[in-house]
DNA sequence: CCCTGTGAACCTGTTCACAGCG
DNA sequence: CGCTGTGAACAGGTTCACAGGG
């Protein structure tokens, strides 16, 4: 494994490629090239090709790649190979969806635990979760072996959740509150904000025109 | 307006800037130096100059920025100096949660009409918000002023979406399945993919290390 | 001929460094 | 002196074009 400059917006992409084949795998496809994979995402061949060599060599030429082994490939690099134990915390209307959305598991992502603070929202239970209070927070991560954490809290609070995420030895962080958080070097963040979104969409709607 | 090559990553930013700039206003602060903004955003200085100069000019030297008056340029450019309307397409769990998200009337986005194919919840409300039938769509988009969907569809359903909002004339659309979308030049797609968010959270995690 | 892998060319975006204004 | 705005240098990513394998 090179890690070694990877464009991050390659990895972005493996994603793409990921669910693509995985799709194509449940067709039946043995076999797929650059230019096919590249179509169905609507990107180039070449970066396609590209972007797969930054991790290894994974086609043969005149073929193509082989979609099953490429599969197990790009789950290894993305370290989803193996199911991948989550928790949550801040169980709002978003942190409910996100504790039964598919996409999660269907990736090998599992929710194995729920934290709030909200006295009436403990011990109650989301789908097979039950809901504990966020000072149990060390406690999960021993109890579980697990690195990841979702943050749906509101923005005042992310900042305090975020110190005790880190407090508690998390790996990495997805962020679902609209606050640029203040992390250990170590801890990886990755943001999704929704309202920015909205924004990009909304500029994109109004000046092409 | 000089609309003729923005970098893309500049306009992610502008979202940032402008949260930033409301925080300081509600603070009472009056002006502001690239220096300062940068900081609190964890960006440079240099950065924030030369996104904001794609737009005009903003600043004073020796000065900094005002405040309040580049709340309001950035808004303009965002298109978000009014409130814009927007539907939502899939009530589920995740659609639920859109139409309750605090985040996008706070920026300026009001859900406005949501609409879903299942028998069993057209006619219910969801807060303000009557649930419709999808065939009502095009209704919808003359009744209001609007031009923006928020898509909350299973993957299978999200092309035939897509087809009906690019029929139905909408400009924009807030993807949220994980799908590419075939969709005219004209209409703008923002894709927000949940699970590739946690794979690439999941990357950085396991290979830094 | 079809396809991959890859250096090299190209393009896009970021950082530097400084002129010039208040 | 502090700060913006900006060309110029630089770095990061993408596309091109082709050598070489099946």
């Amino acid at each position: 494994m090179k890690s070694f400059s990877v464009p991050n917006p390659a990895v972005k992409r493996l994603s793409l490629y990921l669910r693509r084949l995985e799709q194509l795998a449940e067709e039946g496809t043995k076999t797929v090239s650059s230019r096919q994979l590249a179509e169905s995402l609507r990107l180039s061949d070449a970066q396609v090709r590209k972007d797969l060599t930054y991790f290894g060599q994974f086609g043969r030429p005149g073929v193509g790649y082989e979609v099953r082994p490429l599969v197990e490939e790009l789950r290894r690099i993305l370290g989803t190979d193996r199911v991948r134990s989550v928790v949550l915390i801040g169980v709002g209307d978003l942190g409910r969806a996100l504790l039964r959305y598919r996409g999660f598991p269907n990736r090998g992502f599992e929710i194995v635990a729920a934290f709030d603070i909200a006295q009436d929202k403990i011990g109650r239970d989301v789908g097979a979760v039950r809901i504990r209070h966020l000072d149990e927070l060390g406690d999960a991560l021993v109890e579980y072996d697990l690195d990841m954490a979702i943050m749906a809290v509101p923005p005042h609070a992310a900042q305090e959740v975020a110190d005790r995420l880190c407090e508690a030895g998390i790996g990495g962080i997805l962020n679902f509150a609209p606050t640029t958080l203040n992390t250990p070097r170590k801890v990886a963040v990755f943001s999704v904000d929704l309202a920015a979104s909205m924004e990009q969409l909304s500029f994109q709607v109004h000046t092409r025109k």
